[in-house]
DNA sequence: ACGAAATGTCTAA
DNA sequence: TAGACCTTTCGTT
């Protein structure tokens, strides 16, 4: 269940903890034997990732050559890792793992993935011209490529920050608080949006993604609202809006709202998003 | 035990 | 727009 900044943080251990050796490529639950063959004896070489999409890549050959391991966890895909035990061996596989990764100290289990499957370079590359601009990547054109993309379209805002070809990485949760937090409510069209707004838009959404990248979560509130909540509430304490329907805005006091947009809930502030 | 929800995306109608 | 899909977890009976 993660948004870019998992997908970024996974990618890089991958190639820390399972790279530059043989690998043992298997398929607890059967599913992916066939590919985990093609993969099994081979070295990661390399690995990439952009948006919620990953990329490793198996074999010493050049790029164009190698084979490539495509990864999307979708809503519930998981990578769960687990230490070999005193004699080097791994646990039993817990549940449906549909890729494991044998390692020298640990095994990397996949589960649930949306998509997991081996692809060609010129695979890799057709994913790639689907995404739009990656905060977390952010080449120097893309602050302004995101703000092109989202005037170029009609939609609702809400529906256009989810939409992986305008901005790749941000999901729900993002979409919600960085919303928030440059206070733009989530009905406005796109094409109504000044330049200016947007790029704070994106400056945010970048923001967000480093911070959860360090930490490892989401956590999109400022510290001197953290006080202001109830202690025992964890999620409160993370979030401004997400998953706070029907309590008070910590900054106005309006009651936070709640619908479906594409299908996903929706949260906002009436108050502070207009 | 069972049902719903979860940080997602695709396809058909 | 609705449904399908991949799986786990958490809350309710």
């Amino acid at each position: 269940m993660p948004e870019g900044h998992v997908i970024h943080r996974l990618t890089a251990r991958l190639l820390a903890d399972f790279g530059g050796y043989s690998l043992e490529v298997l398929s607890p639950q059967g599913r992916f034997a066939d590919s985990a063959e093609l993969l099994s004896g081979l070295q990661i070489t390399g690995s990439s990732s952009w948006g919620k999409h990953i990329f490793i890549k198996f074999g010493e050959e050049p790029d164009e050559l190698a084979r490539w391991l495509h990864v999307h966890l979708g809503l519930y895909g998981k990578w769960r890792f687990y230490p070999l035990d005193v004699f080097g061996n791994p646990p039993a596989p817990k549940g449906e793992i549909r890729l494991r990764l044998v390692g020298r100290e640990e095994v990397a289990d996949l589960s649930g993935p949306t998509r997991c499957a081996v692809v060609s370079y010129d695979e890799v590359l057709d994913v790639l011209k689907r995404l739009g601009p990656d905060p977390l990547v952010n080449h120097p054109a893309d602050r302004a490529e995101f703000i092109r993309l989202v005037r170029a379209r009609k939609r609702a805002i809400g529906e256009l920050v989810m939409d992986q070809s305008v901005v790749a990485g941000p999901g729900n949760i993002y979409r919600a608080e960085c919303l928030f937090r440059v206070g733009i409510s989530p009905f406005r069209k796109g094409s109504n949006i000044s330049e200016k707004r947007l790029g704070l838009l994106w400056d945010d959404l970048r923001a967000g993604l480093l911070d959860g990248l360090e930490t490892g979560f989401i956590s999109t509130m400022l510290e001197e609202d953290l006080r202001a909540e109830d202690p025992e509430d964890v999620e409160a304490q993370r979030f401004y809006v997400y998953h706070r329907t029907g309590r008070p805005c910590l900054r106005c006091g309006s009651m936070v709202a709640e619908q479906l947009m594409q299908n996903r809930r929706l949260f906002w502030c009436p108050g502070c998003q207009r």
